[in-house]
DNA sequence: GAGTTTTTTGCAACAGTATTGCATTATAAA
DNA sequence: TTTATAATGCAATACTGTTGCAAAAAACTC
């Protein structure tokens, strides 16, 4: 569904750019979170500079947020619904596999609640990262340990 | 107290530098993380690569642990007594300030215990990022708020 | 649709971050 | 003190991220 993206721009009030169509329609088909360098390999034509532009401008209308995920590169992830100009609603965790180091969007798992004063401090925001074996990880580990046990 | 760095690397096999005593150094005078930038500057001498090689020695033997505060840029800081090489025990939340950026270790607020198995995933580790306005700066908050009252 | 204005894009240049190989130097062991 | 071992600093390289500017594309006006 190509409409789905030039929605969302017109939406915002974005002019629709060939680059933008491109890259928030990658966004809504991943299942999981890019990195600048996702983008750009599926994407080899399109400048490194625009990206980081582009991200920034999708990031400021609320259609994408950041996911720390504990690496030193950012991620980004598709925005729920109520998201907008300015005020990002993502407050959940973000799951990091360590064997294929893709990051997920968990919304079911909340940031957890913390006190706003704590040991002096003013705390704002509460960031959760999980990090483990993924879903896909897990079945490919498991297979290979069935084919292990064949061959004994 | 120089001779605490040297028992330090005594106990953990490593030769006693000039490099990692001064850094050691560094890190128990320290009351925040460091980045390498921090480091470097602190000692305008010392090369890079050479820091980069002398944190990740300490880290692997359980000297300094990471610091993840949502920044692109690792932070270190000392580990508490309990770890050991290739076995960290510091399992506690770091808080990021959002004003002078800041971070610090929150040795008593413990990372949120999660359920091994979640929505089909192994999650081996959960990491909690606290951020918003430390201590020293809400003090030159509160100081600017007062001049101002006394000028209107 | 053609022409005009405004915005976006891609390139150049640059600063910062991180890694590896290797010769030199410092430390530890004999 | 001499020898063996380990750490350091330099060169080279790759990757990441930012800004200014001219060309191209999109939006707007007629
Ligand atoms: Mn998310
Ligand atoms: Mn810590
Ligand atoms: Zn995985
Ligand atoms: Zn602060």
């Amino acid at each position: 569904m190509a409409s789905n993206s030039i929605k969302i721009l017109e939406e915002n009030g974005l002019s629709k750019t060939e680059v933008r169509k491109k890259v928030l329609n990658l966004f809504i088909d991943s299942a999981c979170a890019l990195s600048l360098s996702d983008i750009e390999a599926a994407f080899s034509k399109i400048d490194r500079i625009t990206l980081y532009r582009t991200l920034k401008t999708f990031e400021n209308k609320g259609i994408i947020h950041k996911a720390v995920d504990g690496t030193n590169h950012p991620k980004y992830a598709i925005c729920e619904a109520s998201c907008s100009e300015h005020k990002h609603e993502d407050d959940h965790a973000h799951f990091h596999c360590l064997s294929c180091g893709k990051t997920v969007c968990f919304e079911h798992v909340p940031n957890p609640a913390i006190p706003e004063l704590l040991n002096g401090y003013v705390v704002e925001e509460a960031t959760l990262i999980l990090s483990g074996t993924c879903k896909e990880c897990l079945v490919q580990k498991k297979s290979r340990i069935s084919i292990t046990e064949t061959l004994e």
